[in-house]
DNA sequence: ATAGATTTGACCGATTATCGAACATTCGGT
DNA sequence: ACCGAATGTTCGATAATCGGTCAAATCTAT
C-alpha cells in the first residue's frame, strides 16, 4: 500500500489536467479544465502553463490542445514491448490473410485499451479507434476475452460494479456474463453482437501467458452480417488464435 | 512568455520522471531514475509512487515499467485529429497501392515524431518504429521535408545547433542541407540515402496546410537498392503526394 | 559464512513552492 | 458606451515539498 505521505499532490493534479484531454473533442480553455477537473482556477492555470512550457500543450486563442509530444509518453510503453519490430509485422501478415483489420488490446482497470492496430482491406470502413482508445470490458468481444482469462476474483470485482448499457442488446446481468465467459473458455473465442454498437459484431481470442491468464486480446470488428455463419466465425477465430499464439512470446 | 512563477516545479519534475521511460529498454529502479533525471532520490521516489498510484507505472521487483495507461495520454491527441477514422484508411489504401509501409510524422521541436503508420507488404521487414518514435529532422527524408516547408527563420535556428552524425554519409554542413531543402521544394519530394542508417533510403513528401507550411510529412523507407532508379522514385513520390493531398484536409 | 562496503529505502524538520481568495482585466450583450 | 459576467493574474499565509540523515538490504571479497 502506498501511504498518503508518498503521493505528490501537485503532480497528481497535473496528470489530472493532462488526462482531461483524453475525451476532449476540441481545444479546452483554462476555466473549462478547471471545471472538468475540479481543480482551482489559479492552480489549473499554473499546471496548464507548465504543460505548455514543457511542450505537451499548444495554446491557440486561449484554448489548449495536446501537442504531438504527448506521443512520446506512449512510446516508452510501445518500445519496451517491441511493438514496432515484432508485433506489427505479425499482425499485418494475419490481417492480410483474414481480410479484416486486427486490433490488439490489453486490460487497463475496467477498460480494454487498444495497443496496436493493423488495417485490413482498405475498402472496408475502419472502426475509428486509435491506439490508446478505451472500450468497456463487458460489452465487446475483446473485453470479454480479457475477462474470460483473468483471475476469477478480479472478474467478480469488475462485474460487481454496475455496468453501462450501450444498446438494447447489452448484457448487464453478471450471471449471464459469467456464463458467456465460461463458454468463451471452452470455445476458445468470444463472439459478441450488437452489445456495444447496434449491428456491429466482433470476434476475439486471448493472447495468454503463464497461468493461462490473458496478457492481451486480439479481435476483429465488422457489420454483424459478416460474422453470421458459424463456420466463418470458427475459421476466422482459428486464424486469430494462430496469430495470438505467435504473439504470445512477445507481448 | 511564461514566467517562472507560473511553472509548477513539482509537476515538471514528475513529467521528467515519466519521460525517462521513453528511451528505457528495461524496467528502471528508483535510484536509476534519480540518476537519469538528476532529481533527488527521495523526490524521485515520491514521484514514482505517485505514478504507480495513478496507474501509469507498474512495479515488479523494485523496478518500474510504464503500464498501458500511458497510451491514454496519447489518445487525446490522436482522437482530436481523427486519426483512426480518417487518416488511417487513407494511408492504408495508399500503402497497398505503393507496396511500401507509409509513415506519417510531424515536427516536435528538433525531432520528427511518428504519429501514424500503415504497414505495406507484410513480407518486407518493418522499420521497427512506433507511434511516438522520434527521428532527427536533418538526416531523414521525412525530417528534411518538414524542414523544407517550415518557416525559414525556424529552420535557421534548428540548423544552427550542432547536428548529430549517424553514418559517414550524414550531411552536417548547414549550407549543404539548405541547398537540399531548396531542391526538395522544387522537386516536391525528399530522397535521402544512408544518412541515418547505412544502406537505408527514404522518400518523403509534405502534407502542407495554409501558407505552404508543412503540417506533416509522409514517407516510405527501404533498402537503398529499392529506390535507386529515378523513375521509380518519381512514381512513388507522385503517389505519396496524392496521399498527402487527401490527408491535407484532415491532419 | 562473515564482515565490510555499497547501494537502496524511509523519515522528518526546515524551507520554499503551492494554494486560493481577492483584485484586475477582458469579453459580450444591450 | 455601459454594465454584468467570465476569465486572467497577483501575493501573502500555509501546508506540501525537499533533501540531509539514518536504517535496512544487498552485494563482494576473503
Amino acid at each position: 500500500m502506498i501511504a498518503d505521505k508518498d503521493i505528490s499532490l501537485t503532480f497528481m493534479k497535473g496528470m489530472e489536467v493532462l488526462e482531461a484531454f483524453e475525451h476532449a473533442a476540441h481545444p479546452l480553455t483554462i476555466p473549462e479544465l478547471s471545471r472538468v477537473t475540479g481543480i482551482n482556477r489559479s492552480v489549473t492555470r499554473r499546471l496548464v502553463l507548465t504543460l505548455v512550457q514543457l511542450g505537451y500543450l499548444l495554446e491557440a486563442n486561449r484554448a489548449y490542445t495536446p501537442s504531438p509530444r504527448v506521443l512520446r509518453l506512449a512510446s516508452g510503453y510501445l518500445k519496451e514491448r517491441q511493438f514496432g519490430r515484432t508485433v506489427q509485422p505479425v499482425m499485418a501478415s494475419y490481417s492480410k490473410r483474414l481480410g479484416d483489420a486486427i486490433s490488439l488490446a490489453v486490460r487497463d482497470g475496467v477498460d480494454a485499451i487498444y495497443v496496436a492496430y493493423s488495417p485490413g482491406d482498405p475498402a472496408l470502413i475502419t472502426s475509428g479507434f486509435n491506439i490508446g482508445s478505451r472500450l468497456p470490458l463487458t460489452a465487446t468481444a475483446i473485453g470479454r476475452v480479457l475477462l474470460a482469462f483473468e483471475d476469477p476474483a478480479e472478474v467478480d470485482r469488475i462485474l460487481a460494479a454496475p455496468s453501462a448499457v450501450f444498446t438494447p442488446a447489452t448484457k448487464t446481468d453478471p450471471a449471464a456474463i459469467l456464463k458467456d465467459l465460461a463458454e468463451i473458455r471452452v470455445r476458445g473465442f468470444a463472439h459478441v453482437t450488437g452489445e456495444y454498437e447496434p449491428g456491429v459484431a466482433s470476434i476475439a481470442v486471448a493472447v495468454t501467458g503463464a497461468n493461462n491468464i490473458a496478457k492481451a486480446a486480439l479481435g476483429i470488428v465488422g457489420p454483424a452480417a459478416r460474422f453470421e455463419k458459424p463456420e466463418i466465425c470458427a475459421e476466422k477465430a482459428e486464424l486469430l488464435a494462430e496469430c495470438a499464439d505467435t504473439l504470445s512470446s512477445f507481448v
